[in-house]
DNA sequence: AGTTGTGAAACGTTTCACAGCT
DNA sequence: AGCTGTGAAACGTTTCACAACT
């Protein structure tokens, strides 16, 4: 397949949001324009995003919602349930094992490692907070596909260096850190800093 | 000022991470080389990068690495510290008020809102959760310029509408909802769901 | 000799505009 | 009549390559 925009990926999420929202209110058909103007895009670019893949709509009428959100959740990988691992339990990968959204998204949280003795044991959303020592053997054993970071930005690279040795391929990394990985290994880095200082940027060159 | 990209102040972000970084390592000065390899890019486009607010290296030489690091600062907006309220303290909103890289940053928390009687009184990190309906008179009086939303996704929206009322310009929402807000505004929206729904697409479409 | 700063070229993404289908 | 699907045009970003400077 042609090479797809990361752009176009993340349009492809936001259609399907959407989409699950017109659903909910009972709609039956959309078009590219009312698809557009819930993601604050055009209805041209809503065309040329699912136009790589395949045609969907139906033209004079639109799409149909429901067929729409089967294919783009197939397109997106969506069929079948993520087992996800998350690296380091403090404040923010407790905050992430106890969101919900994880799960109705589609994704399982399987494990949640920590160093911290005084942290394994502590039950999170079900999950139980396991040794780091065990990740290794964990993802051997679990196979989830996705780990996601939520360790200090100093122990970022060697969790990552490890997780992808044991077999992972895809890494959302909350971490204060730039990482490098393989080729083959995708790494999404959200980084508040360099949101914060996006927005300061915006505020000091304002109009 | 011509128009400069996001992905380009992204990077001025992470390069002012790795200049603090050699800076500690006591390192005077940096080619746009080394600076690139750190940042996962090109020296071409480090170059380019800074071409845009003006030129701070020498030829020959490269960069001086507190001079890049004073430039890079004030082209960023973090000569001054940006008063920063968050709203929602839940697991989200509680995580990030606690996160002491805020403060290290040049970002200060200066109010955490919820709606919940049960969590106002608590102080996070020292901040104490206010009640949301002070909201308007505390960015009346203390005039922060960024609102950092970690509310439920339907709650986002009004939560928008109120602080922009409130003067505010500048947002990172958290929240799982798309925003819209009016020209001027700068909203950035980072989506849990989408970034995993990205990674597993990237999964799916693995060589 | 080594490295910057920058026009020009290459590349990628978005928008346009319309033929083609329902 | 209305809306999709898509080549072509416009636009934006990155890479190249080299003159200019230390």
């Amino acid at each position: 397949m042609k090479h797809i925009a990361d752009s176009t990926v993340r349009r492809l999420s936001l259609y399907l949001r959407f989409l699950e929202e017109f659903e909910r209110h009972g709609h039956a058909t959309i078009s590219s324009g009312e698809l557009a103007r819930s993601g604050g895009t055009t209805s041209a670019q809503v065309r040329k995003d699912l136009s790589f893949f395949g045609s969907f709509g139906k033209r004079g009428l639109g799409y149909g919602v429901s067929d729409l959100i089967a294919s783009l959740r197939h397109i997106l990988g969506l069929e079948a349930r993520w087992p996800v691992v998350i690296v380091g339990a403090g404040k923010i990968g407790a905050a992430l094992a106890q969101y919900r959204g994880f799960g109705t998204h589609g994704f399982d949280v399987v494990g949640v490692y920590d160093t911290d003795p005084a942290r394994v044991g502590e039950a999170l959303n079900g999950v139980p907070v396991r040794p780091d020592a065990q990740l290794e053997a964990d993802i051997a054993a679990l196979r989830p596909r996705i780990a996601v970071l939520c360790v200090p930005g100093e122990a970022a690279q060697p969790v990552l260096d490890r997780v992808v040795a044991a077999g992972i391929r895809a890494v959302l990394n909350f971490a204060p850190a730039a990482l490098t990985a393989p080729e083959g290994v995708t790494v999404r880095t959200v980084n508040m800093a360099t949101e914060l200082e996006v927005l300061a940027f915006a505020l000091t060159n304002a109009p």
